[in-house]
RNA sequence: GCGCCCGUAGCUCAGUGGAUAGAGCGCUGCCCUCCGGAGGCAGAGGCCGCAGGUUCGAAUCCUGCCGGGCGCGCCA
């Protein structure tokens, strides 16, 4: 299946052609001037271009070819060549009806047949989570979920950063306060304890102590740098240490990214791809690409017709230890052996630009990504504070991902409290509800924005829940789902006969505009198109609600109509808000 | 210095070379005997950073400038 606009496309195609014009310009898209047509062709125009004939005549030659579609109930010409359309009413009834019985509500299976590696997330074993992390979870899960709504075999990849120098700071900074343990006994023959010797929450403190002692001192630094070495070269104590650290992390990982409803597939990190990375530095050695260079062993990237400086990829350090270009060129390798995808994306911070760009090239020059395997960086702007500098609390410090979350639930809470929604409920779907209403605000308005742009994190802002937020569009939601069941306690039900007036055809083209809005985000991996077209359908219904009293409605033939509009507007919502990783209650 | 991103209403942001550049917040008015008012309807508010160029047509493409952010060999 496809658009409504997708449809008449491929028939005004039909007709170009047999002008003896390109069939790409009789792309049809919903008006901009819903006050002249519903549907227009610009094609003619660009057409007269490269035919150096009068666009107006190109317009009507194709117009007068046009008249022979029944699907036509005006066809009309304006301004330069302008091809104005409407459809008729049993046209668009049947393509609601279609719709209506359509799980993908339109959208087809583009991905069929195709896997997608994505890799977001990315947090670092040994750190505490803050708001950087917020929009690789969320945008990198809401792309995880529209590619899989579009056909692909998705692979989500946290991909941690558990291998580098944040691993020697922490285990250097254990050492320096509890040379006693046995993870530093170097003839220690175990077995190491289980329990880990520290909480999530000391960690959290450990590694910025660590982190600024090193910093401020070049011995720390060195001994930090020493202990990355040995802990990649496989010193037993190290090892044991290492994994009480990744253990207590990803604990805390978990709960934050499932706070958020963030998901991954795989629970992989740098660490995971330390066994290939010695045959393939033998590989790389051997095929010419890797080379030493001031001590440490690179790949030069750079080519000849560059316009910038190009950096080489740097495998080895100077001092033996790996870095993240190294892992993540092992962690290709590892994709296209286990998973042999078509593609792989990576949701890391814009910044970062300049290292795919490396690991990219270093990964086609040594043959290690196939020439068909398309690699692309979705990379996201910075996230700030209102002052539009990066976002701190009001003191100064780094905000935690947690304590955003819980300030976000807290809003939330109030919110609920003051409209007195949670007055006949029990405590758990009170909190429920407000969970569900943090998450909205929060994704909503981290998804709305262009991916590419910084853009201004406001919780006040966002937790105002008027106008353009994830509440308004639950409790548009929220408010449907309430009517649909009053509908069904009084034995009314929705028809697949479609009675068409002048509110409920504007309903209908925005419903029918669902898979062109999802084309445009998957197109771009760019999830803020579903959130505009959400916010769209959301307005759209609410004006029809307003103007179309549907229970009350005498006219069984026409109440059936509306249910069934209702019903189909909400599993549109639904969908949308799920593709942004946005769940829904019952009610609020 | 070189490179990348951004500059659109007071603020936060959308905008596929097409018709009259949109939304939310804020501001001004209306609208609950009615299915959930976290709502709806209407209004005011714009040299689309500046200057050239391409085009029948530019917020959109090209060039140059100005402002802001970021990156550029041993962190990730």
């Amino acid at each position: 299946m496809s658009s409504l606009a997708e449809k008449l496309t491929s028939i005004v195609s039909v007709h170009f052609r047999a002008a003896g014009l390109d069939e790409s310009f009789g792309t049809v898209r919903m008006s901009d001037r819903p006050d002249l047509c519903q549907f227009q062709c610009n094609g003619a125009l660009a057409a007269a271009k490269a035919l150096k004939r009068p666009p107006r005549e190109v317009a009507q030659d194709i117009a007068d070819r046009l008249k022979a579609e029944p699907i036509f109930a005006k066809i009309d010409l304006a301004g330069p060549g302008f091809i104005n359309l409407d459809v008729t009413d049993a046209a668009l009834a049947d393509h609601l009806a279609a719709l209506v019985a359509d799980e993908q509500l339109g959208v087809a299976d583009k991905g069929a047949g195709k896997t997608i590696v994505l890799d977001y997330g990315g947090p670092n074993v040994a750190k505490p989570m803050h708001v950087g992390h917020l929009r690789a979870g969320i945008i990198g899960d809401s792309l995880r979920r529209m590619y899989l709504f579009s056909g692909y075999r998705t692979i989500g990849d946290i991909h941690m950063g558990d291998w580098g120098l944040q691993m020697g700071q922490v285990i250097s900074e254990c050492a320096r306060r509890h040379p006693e343990w046995p993870y530093f006994d170097a003839i220690f023959s175990g077995p190491y304890p289980k329990e880990p010797p520290f909480t999530f929450e000391a960690l959290e403190e450990i590694y910025p102590t660590a982190s600024k002692a090193c910093k401020a001192d070049p011995a720390r630094m060195e001994l930090a740098r020493h202990a990355t070495v040995e802990l990649q070269s496989g010193r037993p104590g190290y090892r044991a240490l290492w994994r009480h650290i990744v253990d207590v992390s990803v604990e805390g990982m978990k709960k934050n990214f499932g706070a958020l409803n963030v998901f991954f597939d795989l629970w992989k990190g740098e660490s995971d791809v330390h066994d290939r990375i010695g045959p393939m530095v033998r590989d790389l050695r051997a095929g010419g690409w890797a080379l030493e260079s001031e001590g440490a062993l690179v790949i030069p990237v750079a080519r000849n017709d560059d316009k910038k400086e190009m950096p080489p990829l740097m495998l080895y350090k100077t001092d033996g230890a790996v870095m993240y270009g190294t892992t993540d060129l092992a962690t290709v390798a590892e994709r296209v052996e286990r998973y042999a995808p078509d593609r792989i994306l990576y949701v890391v911070d814009q910044r970062q630009s300049l290292h795919f760009e490396q690991v990219f090239r270093a990964a086609r020059l040594s043959r290690i990504a196939p020439e068909n395997m398309d690699l692309t960086h979705a990379g996201f702007g910075t996230m700030n504070g209102t002052d539009g500098k990066p976002f701190k609390t009001r003191e100064g410090g780094i905000m935690k991902l947690e304590d955003l979350i819980a300030m976000g639930l807290e809003k939330a809470r109030a919110r609920i409290a003051e409209a007195e929604i949670g007055r006949d409920m029990d405590a758990d779907e009170v909190e429920d509800i407000a969970h569900k209403v943090a998450v909205a605000a929060i994704k909503f308005a981290d998804l709305h924005n262009n991916r590419t742009a910084d853009y201004v994190f406001d919780l006040d802002r966002m937790t105002r829940f008027e106008g353009k937020t994830g509440p308004y569009l639950l409790y548009q939601a929220v408010r449907i789902k309430s009517l649909l069941r009053k509908a069904a306690e009084r034995g009314f039900a929705p028809s697949g006969n479609f009675v068409l007036h002048d509110p409920d055809r504007a309903l209908a083209f925005v419903l029918a505009d669902f898979p062109d809005a999802f084309e445009a985000g998957l197109r771009h991996d760019a999830p803020h198109h579903l959130c505009d077209y959400a916010w769209r359908l959301a307005q759209q219904f609410s004006g029809f609600y307003a103007a179309c009293p549907i229970l009350p409605e005498p006219d069984e033939s026409l109440r059936a109509s509306r249910l069934a509009l209702c019903a189909l507007t909400c599993r549109t919502l639904e969908k949308t808000l799920d593709l942004l990783g946005i769940g829904v209650p019952e009610r609020m």
